[in-house]
DNA sequence: AACTATTTATAAGA
DNA sequence: TTCTTATAAATAGTT
């Protein structure tokens, strides 16, 4: 039924293949939906295009039921996706946007608050360093102070942390929301070398155990 | 298709119900068959006779398959979505989270652009309406000196129009983006009780034709 | 996304 | 039922 008769095998050309897919689809579930209403038939029609669209016409029968409704939720997530990125906003009245621009602020709140942990944890880290290198220095100035001359010391009293340690900064402690919020307004354009991990339970705690008596082994300014 | 056309509505008469489904049960099993072969499509077809005959077509081997396919899908969706909102960021590398910031603020963008829509056809609407006001009025303070004292049209002169027209602005002119930009940054605050509504063509112009000849229909300050 | 020449489906009749 | 056939409907190729 056309300018020209067909064979029935796989059209080969894509686009055509997609068109006729498209007009022979609706045709289907025209045809199906006047059976049932007809001749008073129950009954389920489930299409799926070669690229995985779904397509369905059922009058009760519940045998698709799962698969509709795992559409519907596909088609719900969808729509609320394209929302979020701004891609279809014409259904939305002024309320809707209103809302939908908070949750997007919240969300950009979010996102630095997770960007901003790995600061602090660093910060957190090297406090805990700062106490021990303090009290160790404090122990050995006491011990050498009684054989050689104070001043020697004092020269290797500021060295810092070896940067390389940085690169071990895990997520696993997760600063408290307050601490994170003071912060946020800092420009979010800190030191793009920081990898997020995976939560990995007591990474942290390994790091620091890892070096408990440690002095110095950072490098020279 | 037949040598009459028919509603499509229960068939009363049992025997020709019979008959018809019989007829259609086949034709609709056919393009089934089709549908499948020439455009690569996996589909399932399942019928019940009014006196619970069944009947169907399928080639299932890879409905399932769909079913996974689609499961796949929805996850795939649902954690996007997560990161959207924020809730779910912790397998996300400090580049991926820089990403998602990016577009939440262009998400942002586009919500205050489409926000602003109503304001800008409100400014363009008045704009037109003044040059309208002030040819008339220029008009008609022309025609009246001619019988009046000048003085008294003047009190007239500074009228405003009718807010209640505001609620009649729609989202039919999209303005473009240059303007809108501009005012992006303008507290998006404005007025609530504009309503988006689905565009409907040339509503804008009707607005606009509505009350071309009218004069002063605002109210005194 | 329309259009239209053809093919196909089918309603009614036998 | 099944066959026939006039007609409605679907659609292949085209624009």
């Amino acid at each position: 039924m056309g300018r020209g008769k067909i064979q029935i095998r796989r059209i080969e050309n894509a686009t055509n293949r997609q068109v006729t897919f498209s007009k022979r689809r609706t045709g289907l579930l025209k045809k199906a939906h006047e059976l049932g209403i007809l001749c008073d038939a129950q009954l389920g029609l489930i299409i799926f295009s070669s690229t995985g669209k779904m397509f369905e016409y059922s009058n009760p029968q519940k045998i698709y039921c799962e698969l509709t409704r795992m559409k519907n939720e596909n088609d719900r997530l969808l729509a609320s996706l394209r929302q979020l990125t701004g891609e279809d906003l014409s259904v939305l009245t002024m309320n809707d946007l209103h809302q939908l621009e908070q949750q997007l602020k919240m969300s950009v709140t979010k996102v630095r608050s997770r960007k901003i942990v790995p600061l602090i944890n660093l910060f957190l880290l090297l406090h805990q360093q700062e106490h021990i290198l303090e009290d160790q220095n404090k122990h050995l100035c006491h011990i050498i102070s009684e054989h050689h001359a104070a001043a020697a010391v004092m020269e290797h009293k500021f060295m810092v942390p070896d940067p390389s340690m940085m690169e071990q900064i895990t997520y696993d402690f997760y600063p408290p929301e307050e601490q994170v919020k003071n912060l946020l307004q800092l420009s979010p354009q800190f030191n793009h070398t920081f990898r997020l991990q995976p939560t990995q339970p007591n990474l942290q705690e390994a790091n620091l155990q890892r070096h408990p008596l440690q002095l110095w082994y950072g490098y020279h300014h």
